[in-house]
DNA sequence: GTACGCAGGGAG
DNA sequence: TCCCTGCGTACT
């Protein structure tokens, strides 16, 4: 506890900062958030301890106020400490992944708000439809027009049109009221586990009883209870006090999934997400932070909120996929679930990670012994696995189809389009999947050679067809299609398949079946994905197109064949991960199959039949898949064997870049057992007309390698208009 | 991160 | 001479 006139440091957000010195005007403790300036600007930090800067008494200046909204907890302290060494990012800059709810410390400011008028009869276009998402996914509750604007995505004259067409209805600015989230949870007592569950639910009640730090890997197949089992564990430490995070992919935060929390916990969990108002976000950090809200069911940023005595962290699904897409890095370089795990690991409380394909890293500590594994065997209600095979492409060519009278080369194979008929014929549905959005990835003039890129990356960019458009998947830039070739004049021509490509292909061979298309293109909101999945559910789809977004968690019980159009798109790739994710979509786009009475079929179309990780799928066996996978990481001294960093270069000028560069090798530290590689230009040399070089920097399982990196990085000054990314523990490699 | 101050160059 | 721009620095 400190007193009016002390000096403590503060931690400041939004700076490259390790805390400044501020006096105290009146008494406060580790962990209030106090608003003080910065260069004449306020900001809201956290005190973190003594003042120890040494500097001048009429230097410092006083803290303008102490917050009464909550507190951050010594664990959360520490824990920004212990991310700052991790990830080399400045505590500072991981304090901003906590405060990044800035108006939680205001009063509630007046501003026009609106409500959507469901009766309305305006016409509903893509952009309407995402504002109505936005309201759905919120309740109808009133939003400012800048509200609507971020969750919806739409621009001002989208909303402003809605408001004058009546869509939308002025409602009162008022405040809101904080109380709305305080649920009382309780057992229902309506799941009875089975005797795998209940073994399981057991081993990790005794862990929460003891109240120490442990690892468990709840591992089991879609379908086999794993949520139940979790579900048990939230409830005992929600009942002994603590408070609980539940994180999981964005994706599966379904109606479902509220559905099944409600009927076993009496009412519905707080939710966080990426898509909340101001309101709703500034009062569920509020309730959090005064120890109000004790259960959140969220994306991975909940566990940035400000936990107050936190007891249990469950994390479904832990290798949730990164959105590639130009969809801004939310939160620098972390890595959600061993975050989430060092949290665990400071505040000593247990740790669940739920999931039907877990990381090769996981697995591994499984096997040191770290983790213990609880497993679940049996598939709900008994539905069977689906049986998959490959398609040869070598000898299975795809037939082509006609469109007028121009031939189009197809991408189904007629193995694949027999399977699909019969499929039809049977009344049940298929899933094809595609993991490329859009129509084609490259626009090339036929004569000359010339493709269309995007100017401010090194990629080429994608055809949309249905907004006709050519689209950076890199930086999201659109350009018009060029109707002749820049360079010489000639035809241009759309090559390779995309999703919208398929789509045309289906539309053609089998012009009687209801089709749907999906991907984060046309599925804008999770309301826009359960409307389609209710769809799939009702019949009313016979043939779903999709991306990875199709790959997690949906039950269709008349969905009997999934094929995979391109099963060898993930294999090719340059990294490490390769294998191990092409081997994880593919096993969950074919859990996708048979999930009903009926069993299911799984095709993957390839042109390497005999590769290791297309042996394993069609085997049915992670478990040797990943046993292989770890072999040949050993025997490279990857991650988990090995340790890697990498330090991303950014510069706006080549020479800048190149010059900087020179510098960073001549400075080169030794290595005891490690090396630097490097530097190579990015594996995307340009991005947003940034370039880019990268070092890699590796090292065995017990080298530390952060202060390495950071003395290297401190040792040459870095001149302006350079960005340096460190990345530990890089999951890709762009 | 960002505000600010200084140095250098072009326009008047 | 004035002002704009680019760069470097410090912020408690």
């Amino acid at each position: 506890m400190f007193n009016s006139g002390d000096i403590v440091k503060v931690l400041i957000p939004n700076v490259i900062n390790r805390g400044y010195d501020y006096r105290l005007v009146e008494s406060a403790d580790i962990g209030n958030f106090v608003r003080v300036t910065v260069m004449n600007r306020h900001y809201i930090g956290v005190i973190v301890g003594a003042g120890d800067s040494g500097l001048d008494e009429s230097k410092i200046k006083s803290v303008i106020e102490v917050s009464n909204v909550g507190k951050m907890s010594k664990a959360d302290i520490d824990w920004v400490y212990k991310m700052s060494d991790w990830t080399l990012m400045a505590p500072g800059a991981v304090l901003r992944l906590i405060l990044n709810v800035p108006d939680a410390f205001e009063a509630v400011k007046t501003e026009q708000l609106y409500t959507f008028n469901f009766d309305s009869s305006v016409k509903m276009t893509q952009q309407r439809q995402a504002v109505s998402d936005a309201f759905a996914s919120n309740d109808n509750e009133a939003m400012s027009v800048k509200d609507i604007m971020n969750i919806a995505r739409v621009s001002n004259a989208v909303v402003k049109s809605m408001i004058k067409s009546g869509a939308l209805l002025s409602a009162d600015s008022r405040e809101i009221k904080d109380n709305r989230f305080l649920y009382k949870y309780f057992d229902t007592g309506s799941v009875k586990l089975n005797d795998e569950q209940q073994s399981a639910a057991d081993t990790i009640a005794k862990a929460l009883s003891t109240d120490g730090f442990s690892v468990h890997l709840l591992d089991g197949i879609t379908g086999s209870g794993k949520t139940q089992v979790y579900f048990d564990s939230v409830l005992r430490a929600y009942n002994a006090g603590k408070s609980v995070l539940l994180m999981m992919p964005e994706i599966a935060l379904t109606a479902q999934f509220i559905d099944r929390f409600e009927k076993r916990f009496g009412a519905p969990p707080v939710v966080w997400h990426s898509n909340l108002t101001s309101a709703r976000r500034r009062s569920i950090w509020r309730g959090v932070a005064c120890g109000d809200i004790r259960i959140v069911v969220g994306t991975r940023s909940a566990l940035f909120l400000p936990w107050q005595n936190l007891g249990l962290i469950v994390v479904d699904e832990e290798h949730e996929e990164h959105d590639t897409s130009y969809k801004q890095e939310d939160m620098g370089n972390y890595h959600a679930r061993d975050m989430a795990i060092l949290r665990a690991k400071i505040a000593n409380f247990p740790i669940v990670l739920a999931s039907a394909t877990p990381s090769v890293e996981t697995l591994h500590n499984v096997a040191l012994g770290k983790y213990k594994r609880l497993r679940l065997t049996s598939r709900f209600g008994g539905a069977q696995l689906p049986t998959i095979e490959t398609i040869d492409m070598r000898v299975n060519r795809s037939e082509s189809y006609k469109i007028g009278d121009e031939e189009k080369n197809g991408n189904l194979s007629s193995q694949l389009c027999e399977a699909i008929k019969d499929t039809l014929d049977n009344h049940q549905q298929v899933m094809l999947f595609i993991n490329r959005r859009g129509f084609a990835p490259i626009v090339q003039c036929k004569k000359c050679g010339w493709v269309a890129g995007c100017p401010d990356c090194s990629t080429s960019y994608n055809y949309h067809k249905h907004i006709n458009k050519l689209v950076c998947h890199m930086c999201g830039r659109m350009e018009i299609v060029p109707s002749v070739c820049p360079q010489c004049g000639n035809n241009v021509s759309m090559r390779g398949a995309g999703l919208e490509r398929i789509e045309e292909e289906v539309m053609n061979k089998f012009p009687n079946a209801r089709t749907a298309l999906v991907s984060s293109d046309t599925i804008m909101s999770r309301e826009a994905l359960e409307r389609l999945v209710h769809k799939m559910e009702n019949g009313e789809i016979d043939i779903i197109i999709g991306t990875q977004i199709l790959a997690k968690g949906h039950h269709f019980p008349n969905l009997t064949l999934v094929g995979v159009v391109d099963a060898d798109m993930g294999l090719f790739g340059t990294d490490f991960r390769a294998g191990e994710h092409t081997f994880q979509q593919l096993f969950q786009v074919a859990g996708r199959a048979g999930r009903g009475e009926f069993p299911g079929r799984v095709l993957l179309q390839t042109y390497q039949p005999e590769h290791p990780v297309i042996r394993a799928i069609c085997a049915g066996d992670r478990d040797e898949f990943m046993a292989s996978d770890m072999e040949s990481r050993r025997a490279a001294q990857m991650p988990p064997f090995g340790q890697l960093v990498a330090v991303i270069v950014e510069a706006d000028k080549e020479t800048t870049l190149k010059k900087y560069c020179d510098e960073l090798s001549r400075n080169a530290p030794a290595l005891n057992g490690g090396k630097i590689m490097g530097p190579i230009a990015a594996q995307i040399y340009q991005i947003r007309n940034w370039y880019r070089m990268r070092f890699l920097i590796s090292g065995n399982a017990r080298a530390n390698l952060q202060p390495i990196v950071s003395d290297w990085i401190a040792k040459v000054k870095q001149p302006a208009n350079v960005r340096i990314k460190i990345d530990v523990n890089p999951q890709n490699f762009m």
